[in-house]
This record gives C-alpha cells, sequence and structure tokens, in this order.
DNA sequence: ATACGATGTTCCAACTATCGGAATACCTGC
DNA sequence: GCAGGTATTCCGATAGTTGGAACATCGTAT
C-alpha cells in the first residue's frame, strides 16, 4: 500500500474536518509527521489543486475541488435529482422529516433531505452517513438485497450497538429483514438514536436493481403500531413512484417477492459498465 | 513533490469523471501507469475508503467519501444555506437563472443555483467552474477586491478568451471592474458564452470580507442597457440582503466606496483562524 | 472443448523518491 | 534585541516505490 498516498489522504480528509484554516504544525502533530514530511505532502497538495495556503500566513485549507468532485460523484447516479420531487410532496404530506440514501458498505449516506417543519430530534446532514442495520432506509436496501446470513455479516460486519434497542444479532437481522420484504417497508425503533424512530422503503432503477431508499424519521411518540403501519405505506407509495421515475416497471418496484432470491439475473460480465 | 500522492490523486480524479465504472488497465492506459503500479495505487484508493472495487468484475468506481467530504467543505462556509432563501426570492421576482458562486484562484465556483423557467443557453452545473474574468459574479468578486493591476495579474495569469466579447487586456478588466464599483454590480456581455448575458453583485460577511457573489444569467435578447440596468439593482438588492443575513452591516454591505482600496484592515496575523 | 489474448494480481530486486533531523528564514511578542 | 515558535529548505540514509515478469483468471474465437 502506497503509504505516501495514504497520508495524503489522511491529511485531506483531516483537513476537511477543521472548523478553520490549519497551520502546517497542527497537521503534522495531529497524524504524526514530521514537519517537513508534513510540508511536503501539503504542499503536494495544494499544487494538486485539492487544498489552497493562504498567502498571508501560509495556512492551509481544502480547496472547492472536493465540493466539485463530490458533486460529479453524486450527479453520476442522477437519482437525487429525479427523486427529489417525490421526496418534496411525502415531506409536504407526512410533515416528517424525509430523507433519500444510499448503501456504501455497511452504512447508508444521506443523499438528500427534507426537513420536517416541526423539528425532530434525528440529526443528520445531507453527506453524514449512518449504519446501515440501526435505520429504516438502510433496512429496506438490505431487505431489497436478499443476502443470506454469510452474505449479511460479511457486508456488515459485527454489528455495533447504537442504543439499547439496535439489534446485535445477525439472525435477529435476518428475521427484521425478512418481515420488512413481507410488510414492502422496514421499521428502525430507536435503534439508532433513542427518542426517534423511522420507516423506510427501496427505490429501484430501471433494472430493478435498488439503487437508494426513501426513509421518514418520526419522534417515538408519534410512532405507536397504527401510526407505523400508515407512514410505511406512504414510504412504500413514495418510494413505488420515484422508482417508476427512474424508469422501473411497476411489478418490480416493491420490496416484496414470491420467490426468494432466485430471480437476479446478473450475469456479472466483466466488462464496462 | 510526492509524485506517488500526485498520482493517486489524478488517478481519483480521473475515476471521477468517469460515466461508469473503470477497470485497471483503462486507468493505467489513460495516466500512463504501468499496471502495477494502478494496481497498487487503486488498492491504496479502496483500502483508505475513497474508491470501491465491485467484487464480482474487479472494476474501480469513486466512493461517496468524496460527496461526504464535499458537502463537508461546503458547509463551512454556510453562505449557502444563508443566502439560499435571497437567491429563491430573487429567482422567482425576476424569473431568470440565478446563481451563487464563490472565487477560488482565477475561477469561480457555482455554489447553488436556481434554474429559470424559462431555458436559458446558459450551462452551469452547481460544483462547476467558470474564468472569474468572463462571468459577471466573477467580476463583481474582482471588484470587490480593490486590486491592484499587479494583484489582478498575479491572481489570473493570462487573460483568455473564451467568445470575441472577453476581456483579455488586463487594462481593460481593471477599468471594467472600476465601472462595476461604481455602478455596484458587474456585467458580462456574452464573455463567456455567446448569446448569455449577465450580471453579479458580492455578498460580504459579518467582517466586511466579499465571500461570495449573486449572479443572473440573462439571453443577450433581453439585455439591453435598460434592462441590465434593472436587473443589476435587483442583483444589489438581493446581494445586499444576503450580507446582512450572514450579518454584514448595511453600510459595507455595497461594493462602492468613497475611498479607494485603503480601508481593508486586514492586520494578517500569523494566527490560527 | 481447447487455445489464445487480454486482463487482474502477485512477486521481487533495482532504484529512486521519500523521510526526518538539522539548519535557516521568518514572524511575533516581550 | 532577544526568545520562542513556526514555515521552509537542505541533504544523506533509508525505506518505499517502481515496473518487468510470472502467474491466475476470464472471455472469446477457433
Amino acid at each position: 500500500m502506497d503509504s505516501t498516498l495514504a497520508k495524503g489522504l489522511a491529511v485531506l480528509d483531516w483537513l476537511v474536518r477543521q472548523p478553520g484554516e490549519c497551520r502546517l504544525v497542527d497537521v503534522a502533530r495531529a497524524l504524526g509527521l514530521a514537519r517537513s514530511n508534513a510540508h511536503r505532502t501539503l504542499q503536494t497538495l495544494v499544487a494538486c489543486g485539492w487544498a489552497v495556503q493562504n498567502g498571508d500566513n501560509s495556512n492551509y485549507r481544502p480547496s472547492l475541488r472536493l465540493f466539485e468532485l463530490g458533486t460529479l460523484v453524486e450527479a453520476a447516479s442522477d437519482t437525487r435529482g429525479l427523486v427529489r420531487p417525490h421526496l418534496a410532496a411525502l415531506a409536504q404530506a407526512s410533515g416528517e422529516t424525509i430523507h433519500l440514501t444510499v448503501l456504501e458498505g455497511p452504512q447508508v449516506v444521506y443523499l438528500d433531505k427534507f426537513d420536517s417543519p416541526l423539528p425532530v430530534a434525528a440529526y443528520s446532514r445531507i453527506g453524514g452517513r449512518a449504519p446501515a442495520h440501526c435505520v429504516a432506509s438502510g433496512k429496506a436496501l438490505l431487505a431489497a438485497q436478499w443476502l443470506d446470513l454469510p452474505g449479511l455479516q460479511n457486508l456488515l460486519g459485527d454489528l455495533q450497538a447504537h442504543t439499547p434497542h439496535s439489534i446485535t444479532d445477525p439472525r435477529a437481522l435476518q428475521a427484521d429483514l425478512q418481515r420488512a420484504r413481507l410488510r414492502g417497508w422496514a421499521e428502525n425503533r430507536e435503534e439508532w438514536r433513542l427518542g426517534v424512530c423511522g420507516v423506510g422503503a427501496p427505490v429501484f432503477d430501471a433494472r430493478g436493481v435498488p439503487v437508494a431508499a426513501v426513509g421518514m424519521s418520526v419522534p417515538a411518540i408519534r410512532f405507536s403500531r397504527a401510526q407505523a403501519r400508515a407512514l410505511g405505506e406512504q414510504v412504500v407509495t413514495s418510494a413505488r413512484d420515484a422508482s417508476q421515475m427512474l424508469g422501473c416497471r411497476p411489478a418490480l418496484a416493491t420490496l416484496m417477492r414470491t420467490t426468494s432470491q432466485s430471480i437476479d439475473p446478473n450475469p456479472s460480465k466483466r466488462k464496462q459498465a
């Protein structure tokens, strides 16, 4: 592994997470580098346009290149733009906090978000992450993949608990996902943040592949069985509409399937996508 | 300069700009690397979470880490969120395409955008870039910095022409900026894209530093002297409101100044920001 | 079914770019 | 002016990178 590259990326990552500009020594100290090493690394980042140096005090900060590339990455799958109207409609109709997430490894990443007018304790940020097994949209995406137990464990690793309600047993999670498949939507009962529940449903593209999930965050106080069911239905409907917007035929745009994972025609060609 | 780091960043950059997943050889060929070298570089990117490898065909694509960091970089200056309502209002009132830009080196980066209902030929993308000396918002930002001729040339380098109307003479640009300062807004008359004009005005933060610019893109057909003036006034008003939103005292929130660059209390401390 | 070409991955010795201590330059505050 | 802290430069030792070659794998043509 190229340690020089890894180091540079770590510096960049650290730089981004700092509030203001950073001094060279701070970078060096934070990452345990020699000053001269940190200096050369930062100079390289600047020369390549990933960081900028303040001419006055020679402090460093990340450039907008990351923002630029971030929008490109996100735009590559133009899911967000296409789904956005449906999110807005759902936010309007439900009055709750709505978000759009995608799965990356064992986590979901928040692609888009509409905040509830009545602020919920659920704190999330576009670009932020959450463990997939602890949030409704994450479970919806997991359910839609029909993984077997080894596959699930391989993807998620050890299931960390984040509240007393978090599911930490893979078998229990598997059962929960199966329930989600039957029901059409996944549930989160304070498994990520105490006091915050949610429902989520997957969005499929034209090929029938689950590419994103619509999630709704709801305070535990408003999350009785009956309320959950009603909200779940709303989310499923919204997700199904969104799927059709992405070109998915209606029949596919649902989490439920009579046959199990058999129908997944993935020839896994070694071809350029 | 750390060539390993530079190479890795180049790979990442290239990866982001490809439409789908990428094969190793393509990366190697595109960047002129040995296969083994490209392999190690990509593996490092994957190990550090900046790229992901498709398990089936071992193709590579950028991870959402870039999106994540991109939103962080952009959120660091929460300009966008605060100014957004004013942009929306201006878009509503004018019916034209509105955007928010910041200066980075000789370019502006588009932070936010509201598209006109009547589609203008101006093609721009959030996260995209344009040469500062060719667009109205860029000129507004340049004007707000009161640079002298050497400073301007140092920042922008050679002024490239992008249409026959582009300003390529630094002195002419300087004069144009001076006009903008007197007027309160900057103009672009088909200097970046033929058929597309625009007006722009700077947004100041609480310290009176120009941090962004509001721009409006208008088809040349609707950009007579009188129309330009009317739109310019609108943009100035909007930018001034936005500045106050950022905590700028009203008196400072304008491009015009009676004294020249003298009042710029920048003690240039070598301190942590 | 077999062979072939193209690609992904691993290995390793030569080499060169990186590392980090030390010296220098610079700034700031006392 | 001096002291403390920091950015930058320098350079020899070293360790990490490099790229060719071998091997494994896959898709396709024969």
